[in-house]
DNA sequence: ATTAGCACTCTAAGCCTGAGAGTGCTAATT
DNA sequence: AATTAGCACTCTCAGGCTTAGAGTGCTAAT
């Protein structure tokens, strides 16, 4: 536990830098935060906070900058969440009901809107089933031997594949095998359609074969497709002056998916997770912050959205961001799939 | 027209700077290229050439580098596109049989080929009919008073719209009502179904109103999804080592879309164009060279694939590879949609 | 027309320097 | 015992200077 004025020192320091992205001196406080006391006590307290770990000197006669242990403190203790004002939260919403109501054009404006207010990179994951259930089957035909299959989620996401036919079937054959899949397979998951024992013929056991697989890589890709903004943001920070960095930055992003890169499933739906720098599993995210969270009802649908940055990220306006724009995404789940 | 030994010498200064990316000197021509002449008469070949205007000098005391006219020369005149290997066309062929029958996978496929051979960005778009027809269309309940419109185009994709409808309606009555508008609407364009004069129920409107809706759409995003690849690679060139300059190609990159940033319709399958420098519409883009060409049948399912990078592009190989991908593409979209 | 010779130009890299910011230590003060 | 003024010290950064090297253009000879 840190002293009171040690604290209020660190906070400091990290507001400012988190502004300036310039290590931070004893006089900088004095002058700018106006405590009641001499630079040579700053520096004494500082001396403190270093030795505990919770501030690092980039060189020997340079200001301090915070540890990733300093912003763990600070986000976990120090830190006050920004209130955000009604006119914005009302200017947000509105932005909403001009899209109009399609998930994918949600999921982007609300990417763009956090990566804009905190001035990093957003992701916004569409949101996706528990498990995925099917809802209902079409066959159309499309060629002589050629049949589409439309596989309808039970949240109304589509789809699709051809199947190569072994003869020519008309589209009223087409429909009367659809419909009798559909009646058979409502509502099941991949794994409740393997197990049911019916009598099929073969051309619906290929039909069916093709929904197992399609149903199961449907569980699997559970986070994609991803909306992201903000790039733009991100590599203009100092943090990234380095050509290399922007580079190495650019490779993390698409080598591994963002999936894998974030721990999404660390995240519960309503509360938002901070994970500072070298917290990060992958080596490559070391300098980098993440604020997460899920949204959604658990169980049901649910999806991930989230700011990331330099560790130097504005926390307080990041998390009641992400914590909004959550709770926003999860109404109009409720809304979209109810 | 230029003299035989002025041309040797800009295409030898051509290629020498795509290589090195740094501007050539008269004693690097003699050195490498074994012209029978002293630097001195290559010197004043030079002075010649930057007269005419297809060589420049970035400062007084410097080797030459190319200038966007000495490209467009080298490409029309000079340059001998270059011979891909049997075994290179056997593996990608390969790598296509590989990905099994999806079309994304094979536009982020062939991106992927092309980017990684050309060390530059390359993007390909899904192909795209002339003019979107509507092949046949099923309305599935979702909810009470919800119902899910998915419009299946001429050649197999799909688009989708949430109903919301005025009272309850069954899913028998749906699939009538599906049926009967399919029957109707078969084969036709968005123009066509609205001057259609056929008498329809209210519901029945609302449908056709939302189809006409998704066609027209489809009709106007006709160059969307784009798949890119090798961001990576263009910004690691040279040309982008200031910070400034990525962020600048970033920018570039997503504000406007990429359809508008690159004159597809100026390609025709087959044919393979080359856009230079400055002669590209956009300011942003007058330090990089572009080369494109359309696929698919004319008339029919077309889409466009191409390579983009700094001025300084292996012309060359840019050319055979986008010509050999666009006819392996051509093929396969033959084979797609027949 | 070509070329050897040469003075000239320009850049890039290395080195030095001084200003400025900030430190840590010591000794005096509260 | 905690605080603070004073001060020497450290380190970075920006600017200026210098030098090596690459390449030029011109001139005069071939």
């Amino acid at each position: 536990m840190l002293s009171d004025r040690r604290a209020r020192i660190l906070q400091f320091v990290i507001k400012e830098y988190v502004d300036s992205a310039t290590p931070v001196g004893s006089g900088t406080i004095v002058r700018k935060y106006g405590l009641k006391a001499s630079p040579a006590t700053i520096r004494s307290e500082m001396v403190r906070l270093e030795e505990e770990g919770y501030l690092t000197q980039p060189h020997t006669s340079a200001g301090r900058i915070p540890s990733d242990r300093g912003y763990r403190y600070y986000v976990e203790s120090l830190m006050e969440e920004e209130e955000l004002s009604e006119e914005l939260r009302r200017t947000i919403r509105h932005q909403f009901h001009q899209v109009g109501p399609a998930f994918e054009a949600w999921a982007e404006l609300a990417a763009a809107i956090l990566a804009r207010s905190v001035e990093n990179l957003a992701l916004v994951t569409a949101p996706h089933p528990a498990r995925a259930r099917l809802r209902r089957l079409e066959l159309v035909k499309m060629g002589d031997v050629l049949a589409l299959l439309i596989v309808v989620l039970q949240e109304g996401h589509l789809r699709e594949e051809t199947l190569v036919l072994d003869r020519s079937l008309s589209q009223d054959e087409l429909t009367r095998t659809a419909q009798r899949l559909s009646w058979l397979f409502a509502g099941l998951s991949p794994g409740q359609v393997q197990q049911l024992t019916v009598e099929l013929s073969p051309f619906e056991d290929k039909v069916t074969q093709a929904i197992i697989r399609l149903l199961q890589v449907e569980d699997e890709s559970s986070y994609e497709p991803a909306y992201l903004d903000g790039l733009r943001n991100v590599l203009s920070q100092p943090e990234f002056s380095q050509p290399q960095t922007m580079l190495d930055f650019l490779d993390v992003l698409d080598e591994h998916s963002l999936p894998r890169l974030i721990p999404f499933h660390r995240a519960v739906p309503g509360h938002v997770t901070i994970i500072i720098g070298a917290e990060n599993p992958q080596d490559a995210m070391r300098q980098c912050s993440l604020v997460v969270a899920r949204y959604g009802q658990p169980g049901g649908m649910t999806g991930a959205l989230g700011v990331l940055g330099p560790t130097r990220l504005p926390y307080p306006r990041a998390t009641s961001m992400v914590r909004y724009m959550g709770s926003l995404l999860g109404e109009l789940v409720s809304l979209y799939y109810s």
